[in-house]
DNA sequence: GTCTATATACAGATAGAC
DNA sequence: GTCTATCTGTATATAGAC
């Protein structure tokens, strides 16, 4: 690993951070900078644009879901199992979600609403979550629509337990959706 | 009306729109003084701050749900019809969904991540929502705790399905947690 | 009460020394 | 490759003429 890539990565690494604890918009180039150490006008060598960062970190959320999908899938031989895996994970990160909401909603809330590519890009983590979801609904046994019907509710719920538990800075409201939630799994 | 309100109505309607489409921090005070056909100077005469724009707006909010709710109370009986009714509205609005999303999920998670008296005002606006559906559910029966449950998990539902819609631009998936949410419904 | 002009602050982005 | 200094644009907010 070089030392440019080092720079680059904690660049990354804190504008993740940032736009999760504040919001895209709010969030400047000075914070990101001062947050990963790196003086700002040096930021512009490694990226060319506020956008490309943005770009970057959902490159990122990209990866990471890709990754947890794949130990899930490691793990858990039926559908049902790993969708109840990304409920709970839902669970694990509560209390992070009091104070910064659910980082992949919230991104996409605020990426879909800007103009130029933002809105593409946005579409592309959702899709990949959403895809994952609809995968796991057919394994066991639901049709294409079915699982797309499914993969709905399933997303929005957690998104939207996301603004709840941000909003009343409570994470008992997650922790009785996730029980819900795995009923309703359960009893499909 | 005195001409004074006329005009600061105007700015209210018109932040409510923008913060709608484009969301909170991006709207700038030019914005809405532009859409509200009102000179950005005179403002302030108006408001002696964003803030207190955001204020206003909020509190608009707050009285038209309040207003809404009023309605399905007296065409309906029955907590469960009147639940429907906040299902079904839902669908009503889908088109507008997929451009701006659904928008006060959208309103509470920008003012949630904000410092200052913002997060508790998202707060009281999220709280209407949520013990009127808390109540709704307790009329036809339902223990509070269950209520509290049921209602938390209807508005997560409804909120993220909001992120959902706008990120994939396609009201299908308004249309189809609608369903979901009717049937869940019916069955309690 | 209304509006123009402007002060102030800070954002994104760049030039150029080292 | 790295960092300081700075340009340029634009946001919030104010001063003050009318």
């Amino acid at each position: 690993m070089t030392r440019r890539n080092d720079k680059r990565s904690r660049l990354i690494q804190a504008a993740v951070q940032l736009f999760q604890q504040q919001g895209v918009n709010i969030t400047t180039l000075a914070n990101i900078a001062a947050l990963a150490n790196v003086p700002l006008g040096n930021v512009y060598y490694y990226f060319k644009s506020k956008e490309s960062i943005i770009n970057a970190v959902v490159e990122l959320h990209i990866q990471h879901l890709k990754e947890r999908f794949q130990e899930w899938e490691a793990a858990f031989q039926q559908g049902k199992d790993r969708l109840a895996a990304l409920i709970r994970h839902q669970n694990t990160v509560s209390e992070q979600t009091i104070h910064s909401g659910e980082p992949i909603g919230a991104l996409c809330q605020e990426l879909s609403k800007q103009t130029g590519k933002l809105p593409e890009l946005s579409m592309a983590l959702m899709q990949e979550l959403y895809q994952w979801c609809q995968v796991q609904f057919k394994q066991f046994g639901k049709s294409d629509s079915e699982a797309g019907v499914y993969a709905n509710h399933l997303l929005s719920a957690l998104l939207g337990n996301g603004i709840v538990t941000l909003t009343f800075k409570d994470s008992a409201f997650t922790k009785n959706q996730t029980q819900v939630l795995l009923e309703w799994l359960t009893k499909l």
